[in-house]
DNA sequence: CACCAATCTTGATCTCAATCAAGGTCCTCC
DNA sequence: GGAGGACCTTGATTGAGATCAAGATTGGTG
């Protein structure tokens, strides 16, 4: 776990301190945040943080994905948290981390100090209002989680992975998702498998019978083309009209 | 749905909107969230709202139980939350419930109209911190649920759920939870397996299992009592060490 | 290029919980 | 007290996904 070097960047550069944290961009306490900031990077597979790991930073995903999981006494494990770019990790107020949180590719995040990064909370107050909004988001994607965990198919766990990492990959680039889209799958088919509650061959057969009907085509074992992303929908099991909660 | 009274009550009377809203109890806005507060309450199995419902108002449980759950097109039904005494209801900046709200016992809430609670929150920095406090223990929560739904069995959840209502009962009333406890479900058979993903035929095996092995006793269907909560604690697959975070 | 390890796929079998079905208990209301 | 309905229990059977077990594909390395 290196340090980089710390860096300014302005509002520009640094979209994910703007989507994260900063809901206006030109407020007076960015300074302060841009002070206060510095980078880290993560290999690949590396441990960020164990659970119970004292954390003395909190921080916003710059690039890569990271995971947080809970494990049970014998091994089984779930993945509870997907982090893509722009998500924030970790929580003011607590020392020690709830979770393990792994570096599933190559991750760079822009931390704050804990402390001072609380202390400007308690003197700014939309800080503090971004970070509930953002937490809001985060707990009504745990529940549409919840949801799929305790109700959906195995098939329809994977549609709705599939789906959903779709939709994130075009929110950051392109517009509304819809007709073909492409993205590369950042997980292994085990990650997927903590994701869904499934075992890991359980996702490879699914995968390969939404493949064997033409819902996705796959070029290696990891790169996803979908010809049709309501088509991909329908195999969701979701409702049609609803989409996401704005 | 008919409202009650606008009552007046001091602190020392209204432990939710201390518990809940007010981390500080001397702070001077509470004058205004005095004021500004009324009840309502909602009979047994009457729907409080249903997902899309306009929802011109947030609260805070000061008696029963109330869920909230999302359903599928064709009908499968997920709990994604339990609102218990003290816990609050109702999103800042969202117009429209998000999922469908029942109230399975009687309840009373206290309610806020939702644009003035939000004024307040804006020039009241702590209540916005308070909430974001509040959001993060639900989240905390909902992620240990998800743990529970993807990879716990059919036993380990009746266990997680017993072991979760007698923990909650008891931390409202005397201190650290073990020994003998007891406690009423305020739950179906039904509601159970909607909260643990299963089917209700499969809670009540599991109940009757439990109680046939003498790690629980019932008197009646809903009087539980657990002779010693260590052991209903072995049967939930968790970490014996860990508890709860803090 | 060949080797090795990691990752993924596919097949055979088993198991836990779902499903289908029948009764039982308790409570309320006449 | 008896009828009706909500809620719960238990049994028999089925089925989706787990488990066990080979292999296949991929990519990196000497």
């Amino acid at each position: 776990m290196q340090e980089i070097e710390l860096t300014h960047v302005d509002c520009a550069d640094c979209p994910i301190r703007h989507r994260a944290v900063c809901a206006r961009c030109e407020a007076p306490e960015l300074d302060q945040l841009e002070e206060m900031k510095y980078y880290r990077s993560f290999e690949a597979g590396q441990t960020i943080a164990w659970t119970g790991d004292k954390l003395d930073f909190v921080a916003t995903m710059v690039s890569g994905i990271a995971t947080l999981s809970q494990t049970l006494e014998d091994g089984r494990t779930q993945m509870v948290g997907l982090l893509l770019p722009s998500d924030f990790m970790g929580r003011p107020g607590r020392e020690v981390a709830s979770y393990d949180v792994t570096a599933t590719t190559e991750v760079v995040m822009c931390c704050f100090r804990r402390r001072p990064f609380e202390e400007l909370m308690r003197s700014t107050p939309h800080i503090a209002q971004r970070l509930l909004e953002m937490t809001l988001d985060e707990l009504d994607a745990a529940r549409e989680w919840m949801l799929l965990l305790g109700r959906k198919t195995a098939r329809e766990k994977i549609a709705s992975l599939l789906a959903i990492i779709a939709r994130r990959d075009a929110s950051l680039t392109r517009g509304v998702p819809s007709g073909r889209m492409e993205f590369d799958l950042p997980l292994t088919r085990e990650a997927m498998a903590d994701y869904l509650g499934l075992t890991l061959e359980t996702v490879s057969r699914q995968v390969s019978a939404l493949k064997r009907e033409g819902v996705i085509q796959l070029a290696g074992k990891r790169h996803v083309s979908v010809p049709d992303f309501d088509r991909l929908m329908l195999e969701t099991g979701d409702d049609t009209d609803g989409g996401m909660p704005v």
